[in-house]
DNA sequence: AATACCATGTAAAGAGTTACATGATTGG
DNA sequence: CCAATCATGTAACTCTTTACATGGTATT
């Protein structure tokens, strides 16, 4: 039930739409959570029925009814409740690590992937410092629940510094294993 | 259809039971994968009918008989085709950091919760530590194919030593936020 | 006597992905 | 005119998790 609590988070920060959401998960919320629209929409849907979510319509013309969501006191109480019960750490599956364990059968192919995830991961580096020297240039001065999201953007800065650092190493390895 | 190639990789390295895949899914590969045995049976089984596998019974007294597992030329082949597709990076769905993106809400709570993970990664880390200075002590003597595998068990190294960063960078993040 | 380990599975529920589907508006 | 963006959804499928189930052996 996580992707619920972590609707929760998004539109505790601001209510949306299920678009929106979408967005969001994209860019801020991407760094740690990544779900597609139709899981946000269906999940949406199951929490406004439980009581966690309130939906307001406005309509449109000429495009459909947008459905704003936000988080009522129910969904507030879960959220907080969610917070103090302890979670085990993010498992970790990558299909990179695993080609890299069969890497013998073709290290070619290996290093050639490795390369792409180089980029990848230097890619999304370069979008998270954006962000950190655009909105967060002064981080000290940003109310205080936004000091929190901050350090969530610091996680994604480290997470990709990390896998870049990793590429580099395991490349420049892969090459004295000729 | 990955954790069907993590199997390939894993039993072309060396054969073995259902039972023993599990526990080297906890150990060596739990690193980057992460597969419960309900999960390593059923494929198995699929994988055997496919044509990737072959069977070899072994049948004991008292005990069921033992199913040992190896990767046929087709499952072979499979495993170097997939070797050459390229794969996205691996999505990360953190529990943790959606708690710290809301937490304004209770800061204590997530304090706790970022110490309680900092220490599950320092044990991770000591744990892989032990396995590189173990089995892994002359990384450059080993034979080749298991030089490929030293190199995933750098990457756990680094993962982990990453997040271990992190959690004390955050935590003293927190402090100064109060 | 109890716990842990070996060794295998089934069933059901929950979460995530992929494909399909619609229709207006805006920018190049 | 074509592509992208806004905005919503359904259906089918795959993958993962949790719970249930059995039964012998070894250790404390």
């Amino acid at each position: 039930m996580a992707l619920a609590h972590a609707l929760l988070a998004a539109l505790h920060q601001e209510p949306g739409t299920g678009y929106e959401l979408t967005r969001r998960f994209e860019l801020s919320m991407g760094n740690f959570w990544q779900a597609s629209h139709q899981q946000i929409y269906r999940e949406l849907g199951r929490m406004a029925q439980q009581g966690w979510l309130e939906l307001q319509l406005q309509p449109q013309q000429g495009k459909p009814t947008r459905k704003v969501y936000s988080v009522t006191t129910e969904g507030l109480a879960a959220l907080r409740d969610w917070l103090q019960q302890p979670q085990p750490p993010a498992v970790l599956r990558d299909d990179l690590l695993v080609k890299l364990y069969a890497g013998a059968e073709n290290p070619a192919a290996v290093q050639a992937e490795l390369l792409r995830h180089r980029a990848l991961h230097a890619d999304k580096l370069a979008t998270y410092q954006a962000l950190a020297a655009g909105c967060f240039a002064c981080p000290q001065d940003l109310p205080r629940a936004e000091q929190f999201i901050y350090l969530t953007l610091r996680a994604g800065l480290s997470y990709e510094r990390q896998w870049l650092a990793w590429c580099d190493e395991t490349l420049s390895a892969l090459q004295e294993l000729g």
